[in-house]
DNA sequence: CGTGCTGGTGAAAACGTTTACACCAGCGCC
DNA sequence: GGCGCTGGTGTAAACGTTTTCACCAGCACG
């Protein structure tokens, strides 16, 4: 309990090295090292003399010179679009505590939902040899990110994207399947404007895919499709300018491409005068938690966000430790609609 | 445009070394660091001829290799209680974007507010030999992970922490004013019993000097000052359980430690068939963006919490870099109270 | 009593950088 | 014309590990 005294001049003492541990324990530092990872035979006695060496100097073994020699850092880099969402905060959270069990560190790295800035981003994370990468960009075909990725021959698992090319390792969800799903439930519920509103469309492929399943829904029920609107949530959700779209369409209805930017539209709505759930429905994917504490609560397609995290580093383990089963292996996890306060019959319809 | 191929068999395929560049340049491995790094002196021709190849050959500078040598890796640790709480999401994005700007990744670790935690997550941390660590710790004064950074010899800035002790790189904000100008606020619209509800009290000195701020306002009106209340978020914000303090002290006012608290303890409340603002006012400390469009928007002290991620980060590479003015350096951030439709009169009270 | 194996140990190379140092050419200056 | 500087370049050491290889002792086996 008592805590070591912390000096406050920041003296700058250096760590000590095997070659310290080895000296104290009056061995070469071939047989520290074994001792540290467990590796090769040493006998009882000098495993004695290393660990007590080790404990006394409190050698923590240099992860730099590991790294240099096994050519691969134990540390993961994870690029996604912003820490700020939190579905991607979830999977960021669930993603770290997985590498951390696993003896990894998790480097970060954001997009800002814009492809331009992937390399950028990606770039200081190949440069620090991770022993993988955990990545959601905006277009996995044409990602360069990827490209500079699969170039420097380090393990990528793609994370919430859609499937694109075999021979590649993902762990998503059925984004395109989810949007019919949520159409569904509000078609059920007699609406028959439905608008789309994203964030960064042609960032995105996951909001494609939504807005696809949106409009299958849509078509089978031979209800009209409107393109989809933009709305900027990143750099101020409280300028959503719905005031197009409600004029063209006068939709019942709005999906929003996740769950967010669907808080960021009730509150437009709010501001055009417009109830939640009376005079339109509101819904979103994400099944970010807040969502399920306002009122009302949000409608929303929920998928296990920090599940996804901790299994795309399950994945990526597995992958740089070879346990790689087949190397393209997609893992679709499950969706799940769920009701909530902004989701209400239409209005002027008996069901 | 054209993306590069992105070869579908993970071909472990070595990374191009600074010999390579020199072999292709026919000159020293000496020449091609001084071009790359631009320091000393390299004639023009000679200049020329390492450039192309480093372009054709794509030679990116391993950082394990230079870390090694430098005894200093461009990377900075970031420990905070957990990235999914939106007030330590929007600091790490600052953080890294800034980080990112200065040349350096970020690596992240997770306490999730147990003191007990603190040291395993920053271990793999310190082993990676960062420039430096940016910390959010329970408790400064008796933080063992403080106490192995400082044992490391790595410079450390403490971010959202109280002031412990001097010599201590720091960027926070004045909780405990935050906490009196809150609790002024309340008792300015009438209240009179006004509950405390913390998270993990015993891991946050943040919301004990937030506490200590209301217990001070609550003295100086001559005020009844209860106990704080623990209420845990983390694992579960729909478990909330007020019915304790509801019905001892029936409160007209809850103040929440931090703001995702405090979402959850309106729909506890609204749970227990109280209204908001009606019957109980509920405001919250941090200022998180979702505050402000939910319905009724959250009453809460707002501080910048980006930008101290962006400073704790300019901080620290300012004292990596040795242009650390004073070392011990506190620097307070402003907060802001801002109204909000949770917070009313109190109820039976002319004002 | 050799032969071969096994357990225990150390010496040394390798990993990819930075940088101190040495060297040489050229040039200005006395 | 010798001297000292400077610009340009290369050699080699150093950083902290892991791992290969060699070596030696001891022991079972024939």
């Amino acid at each position: 309990m008592d805590p070591t005294p912390i000096p406050t001049s920041d003296t700058p003492r250096k760590a000590t090295t095997i070659k310290d541990v080895a000296r104290r324990a009056r061995c070469s530092i071939a047989s520290v090292s074994r001792v540290v990872n467990d590796s090769g035979p040493v006998s009882g006695a000098l495993r004695l003399r290393i660990a007590a060496a080790v404990a006394e100097l409190e050698f923590r073994p240099s992860e730099v010179g590991r790294s240099l020699v096994l050519k691969r850092s134990r540390t993961i880099g994870v690029l996604v679009p912003s820490v700020t969402n939190p579905v991607f905060a979830d999977c960021l959270a669930g993603l770290q505590e997985t590498a951390r069990r696993g003896g990894h560190a998790v480097l970060i790295a954001q997009s800002n939902y814009e492809a331009g800035r992937e390399v950028e981003a990606i770039e200081p994370l190949i440069a620090e040899r991770p022993a993988g990468l955990v990545l959601t960009v905006c277009d996995p075909a044409s990602s360069e990110a990827r490209a500079r990725a699969a170039a420097a021959g380090i393990p990528t698992v793609l994370l919430f994207n859609e499937a694109s090319d075999p021979g590649v390792a993902l762990v998503t969800v059925d984004n395109r399947g989810a949007g019919r799903d949520l159409a569904a439930a509000l078609i059920g519920r007699g609406h028959r404007r439905i608008a789309f509103v994203a964030g960064r469309f042609a960032a995105s492929d996951r909001a494609r895919a939504r807005y696809e399943g949106v409009r299958d829904a849509l078509v089978a029920a031979g209800l009209p499709v409107e393109p989809p609107v933009e709305a900027d949530f990143i750099d101020g959700p409280d300028r959503i300018d719905l005031a197009d779209i409600l004029d063209r369409l006068r939709p019942t209805a709005i999906v929003a491409s996740n769950d967010l930017l669907a808080i960021g539209v009730v509150a437009a709505l709010r501001r055009h005068g417009l109830a939640v759930p009376d005079d339109v429905s509101v819904a979103g994917f994400d099944g970010i938690a807040i969502g399920g504490l306002i009122a009302p609560s949000l409608a929303t397609i929920a998928w296990p966000a920090r599940a996804m995290g901790t299994t795309a580093a399950a994945m990526l383990l597995d992958l740089v430790a070879g346990r790689g089963r087949e190397p393209g292996r997609t893992l679709t996890l499950p969706h799940l609609f769920r009701p909530g306060g902004t989701l209400a019959d239409a209005p002027n319809t008996s069901r």
